[in-house]
DNA sequence: CGTAGCATGTAACAGGTTACATGATTCT
DNA sequence: AGAATCATGTAACCTGTTACATGCTACG
């Protein structure tokens, strides 16, 4: 199993453990990010993902709570049932699961995709004509305003309230998005331009 | 099943038959897309995938040669073993895969997604420190200043080979991954400089 | 008092990829 | 002759999503 393989070349700490985590999930690892910087419930996890790493990621319920079972198994997670009220459970990263999400970091990036429906429509346009590429591009073009002005209000709070540790760190992921969408919107009048004179 | 019901709203001409292609596989309909322009064998559809494709999609052998095979079972495909030589086996589009593509175009597109795994690992720098996520910072610009250069060159074909019928759609979708590989690079700078000043 | 949101979970399916096996042909 | 590329295919796996089931709690 590769998971032997990679625990070898990196997590001296823990190297001779078994883990049922598979190292390649990266729902693994964003379950790890999200509860290094505070402790949260399954449902608070799908909350951020949802807002906060919406832009260049996403996640289900069916695939975080399994999860968290798991990293609960290996110890790379504690979790904290409340015993008064609705009984939620409360995940907190434990220091194996700090070092485990550390060494993910430190390795080179696998892969960034980019999987644009929009674009393979738009590629195959000649069946479709004109007026229908139209279409997409403003539906596309729609869609990527609403977003921009959410991206916009976060970079606005990030850029007012500077005292958060990792501030400088959301601020530029944050400000990924607002560049490329940005971009989008220019290419939009672009492309329109390429298929109406030219 | 809800490929009855997707052909239900669209595909009079053949809505009472049986179709076993799945509607909401995308590689049924990048197989179709790229058999519209030019017959190809199953080798050549991943060449054109991964070159022509590469920016917004990809697609694997294990994949497209079993789509193949469903596609011709259901009529959309028509194939043809070359006697001589290697015998290689040409794939062509049929009118009623024209039909299916065609409808599949027409409607809204359901998913544009990006995963930037770059982006999770900024994200939760803080686990990393600066001088890991320089790193990252760095090798996400080596790797798009190369695809940039590509995607130039595309766009330069394009500009000069102005025949081709479907010219136009597919300078629209090489401009767009020339305007959002020059906005990450813009944005390189931009992370560079709130990591180290400000 | 009903409905929106909070909260947890699972089974079935989807839509692929990876790695392998096999062999022909072209290039050097 | 050997390597690179052309060419086809498959079985096992992976990494999720979708849809459902369940029930609590805050709010108007």
């Amino acid at each position: 199993m590769s998971l032997r393989h990679h625990l070898m070349d990196g997590m001296q700490a823990y190297c001779m453990e078994e883990l049922s985590v598979a190292i390649e999930k990266k729902i693994n690892f964003v379950i790890l990010g999200l509860l290094n910087h505070e402790a949260l419930t399954g449902y608070e996890i799908k909350k951020r993902i949802d807002n906060s790493l919406r832009f260049f990621w996403s996640g289900s319920f069916g695939s975080i709570y399994p999860t968290l079972d798991v990293l609960v198994q290996d110890g790379c997670v504690e979790k904290e049932e409340e015993t008064s009220g609705r009984g939620k459970i409360i995940y907190s990263i434990t220091e194996k699961g700090r070092v485990l999400l550390r060494e993910w970091l430190m390795k080179p990036v696998k892969k960034d995709e980019l999987r644009y429906e929009t674009l393979l429509k738009l590629f195959f346009g000649g069946e479709l004509g004109r007026e229908g590429i139209l279409v997409h591009i403003q539906n596309f073009e729609e869609k990527i305003k609403k977003e921009l002005l959410l991206l916009e209000m976060y970079v606005q709070n990030l850029e007012r309230v500077q005292n958060e540790e990792d501030h400088k760190y959301y601020l530029i992921t944050v400000k990924f998005g607002v560049e490329t969408y940005r971009a989008y919107l220019r290419w939009c009048e672009e492309a329109r331009n390429i298929l109406l004179h030219d």
